[in-house]
DNA sequence: TCCTATGTTGTCAT
DNA sequence: AATGACAACATAGG
């Protein structure tokens, strides 16, 4: 699930059932989603989560003892709030108990995903070499990161050295948009294409975030409102949206509206 | 059985 | 040294 919009979603649930509660407990099912940092996580115990912010597809939370835990959702992860009455959701990896009888799970299905304490956001994106979020990027240091890259276009945009939060459908919607083929060369690529680029990134984002990242709820000449089937139909042509893989990523376009450059 | 899935990273090659 | 290509990770569904 998580890109950009789909992680901004989860920072607003964070919002409005974890902040400001008592930890009275932390369970870990799964050493492997904290990196074995299991001692450290654990220190939260007795601590109570302050401030999210949202980094790309990377959430930040603050706590009141000024640590900073992060957590990454992978390819299937999500948040899920719960009454400490019912089951526990399934693949659960990290619990985080409140005082007052209410749970909050960090789930992560393929455990792609990773969730514990950093030294500080700041920090964590130097260290990661992570570039500025793609809604924040200004657009000079965009189309200058693309420039810089030898890869094709398809492949820049999921780089997260570039700008921080597109992924797999955003990358694809932003090229079905900007009618450019994925596979173009980007350093082919003029000042007024990285330009248009830059433009259905941020609109696409935005749209997404207004739609509370719910697929179906896409405008109908969006490519990714129809899922990931065979059978979709370019909305502006009828001809039928191929699937290839590009950058070892499952990639749809319409090879007739999408220009190779 | 085989392939795919909204992501990142370690390894190997250039 | 730096960058790029690609397999690997773990799980479920078609």
């Amino acid at each position: 699930m998580p890109e950009l919009p789909e992680v901004e979603m989860f920072r607003r649930y964070f919002d409005e059932t974890a902040l400001e509660q008592k930890i009275s407990d932390i369970q870990i099912f799964h050493p492997k989603v904290v990196g074995g940092q299991e001692q450290l996580l654990m220190s939260l115990i007795g601590d109570r989560f302050v401030e999210s912010q949202r980094w790309g597809k990377n959430l930040f939370v603050q706590t009141g003892a000024n640590k900073t835990l992060l957590m990454h959702f992978g390819m299937t992860g999500n948040l899920d709030y719960y009454n400490s009455g019912v089951d526990t959701p399934k693949y659960a990896r990290v619990v985080f108990e409140f005082d007052h009888g209410f749970n909050l799970a960090y789930v992560s299905k393929r455990m792609f995903g990773r969730i514990g304490l950093t030294s500080g956001i700041i920090q964590y994106i130097e260290d990661k070499s992570i570039a500025p979020d793609a809604m924040e990027i200004p657009e000079s240091e965009f189309i200058d990161a693309l420039k810089r890259k030898k890869k094709n276009i398809k492949s820049a945009l999921l780089d997260q050295t570039v700008t921080a939060g597109v992924g797999n459908w955003i990358a694809d919607e932003i090229l079905y948009q900007a009618k450019i083929h994925p596979t173009s060369v980007t350093q082919n690529l003029t000042a007024k294409q990285l330009s248009a680029i830059y433009q259905e990134m941020r609109e696409i984002i935005e749209v997404a975030i207004d739609v509370e990242a719910v697929r179906e709820a896409l405008p109908s000449h969006y490519i990714t409102r129809y899922g990931r089937k065979s059978t979709i139909q370019c909305p502006g042509c009828d001809q039928p949206i191929e699937r290839t893989v590009v950058g070892g990523r499952g990639t749809y376009a319409c090879e007739p509206c999408q220009v190779q450059f």
